[in-house]
DNA sequence: AAACCGGGCAACCGCTGGCTA
DNA sequence: CTAGCCAGCGGTTGCCCGGTT
């Protein structure tokens, strides 16, 4: 039963990788491809585990990775995209060419968290860069707790699932769980499965009266990641004889993913309106 | 000049569903 | 059908570096 494990761990390298171990990581998928992690590091005469190279390939040596600061329309489609999707960074990743999932993630605590936690009147609006490093000095700290003690009794609390994965197959099987519809995500980086994922979804749906019926009893584990994935905000403004509306929103919802695929393209105007 | 502090980010950890022997 | 590994995910940690005192 079962297959051998991948590796013991034992006597295997951690920390910061050297630049001779990136040599041999590179050559090693350049020569037999992407893929099979738990035999690369014998290939590749590497003395880390297979999940760790993978790692290291995935968020730092992939040729197609984008270097250099977040841009403000990236940051702007982050903004958007976390409001619609929540802690999904992998399939926000998928909708920022050449940004890992990992960089947005610490872009978004070490910057766009807490620009929103300060003033989430700004949540979209983006600044540049340097303007929320600024913010964050040592001026603030006091007013941050205090703040953040105010806003502990206020904010609306949401349920955060814990992270896994979610393919069409299991989409399929589970159609009555509320929670897989929405928040899937693919196995792979690249673009194609992903969307064959959201084709997916929309073969589920309609789903946006299950929303409503999450949002009016959001007690359930399944119901509050199920609304979770979504924007609360505008189901406030649903009442539940309007599930037609809400399948022209869930519709809505998917051109919006559609549009980030090309940048700058009709986004805009069309997600203001849709988030506004 | 040195010590301290905080932010940024690479890497690790623990969990999950999928897959396979 | 089952057990257990694989691949991928989000959360967390800890090191490094630049700015401040």
């Amino acid at each position: 039963m079962g297959r051998t494990p991948c590796c013991s761990k034992v006597g295997l390298l951690r920390g910061p990788w050297s630049v001779k171990e990136d040599k041999l990581l590179i050559n090693c998928i350049q020569t037999h491809g992407e893929g099979h992690w738990r035999d690369l590091p014998k290939k590749a005469g590497l003395l880390r585990c297979g999940k760790s190279c993978r790692l290291r390939w995935m968020n730092y040596l992939r040729p197609d990775i984008k270097r250099g600061n977040i841009t403000s329309d990236e940051e702007d489609l982050i903004l958007r995209l976390h409001s619609l999707l929540g802690n999904r960074w992998s399939l926000i990743a998928k909708r920022l060419p050449g940004r890992t999932d990992n960089e947005i993630k610490n872009y978004w605590n070490s910057h766009l968290s807490k620009r929103i936690e300060k003033n989430p009147a700004t949540k979209d609006q983006p600044k540049k860069r340097n303007q929320s490093k600024q913010m964050n000095n040592n001026n603030n700290k006091r007013q941050d707790i205090e703040n953040d003690e105010e806003e502990e009794t206020t904010k609306t609390k949401i349920y955060q699932p814990k992270a896994c994965r979610v393919s069409a197959n299991s989409i399929k099987r589970n159609s009555s769980s509320l929670g897989s519809r929405v928040s899937g995500s693919s196995s792979h980086g690249e673009l194609g499965k992903t969307d064959s994922l959201i084709n997916n979804i929309t073969c589920t749906a309609p789903c946006w009266s299950d929303l409503v019926q999450a949002k009016e009893a959001p007690v359930s584990e399944e119901s509050c990641s199920l609304v979770n994935a979504c924007d609360i905000s505008f189901l406030d403004f649903v009442q539940e004889e309007d599930c037609n509306m809400l399948d022209t929103i869930f519709e809505e919802y998917q051109q919006l993913l559609n549009f980030t695929e090309y940048p700058g393209q009709q986004l805009d105007s069309f997600a203001d309106s849709f988030l506004a």
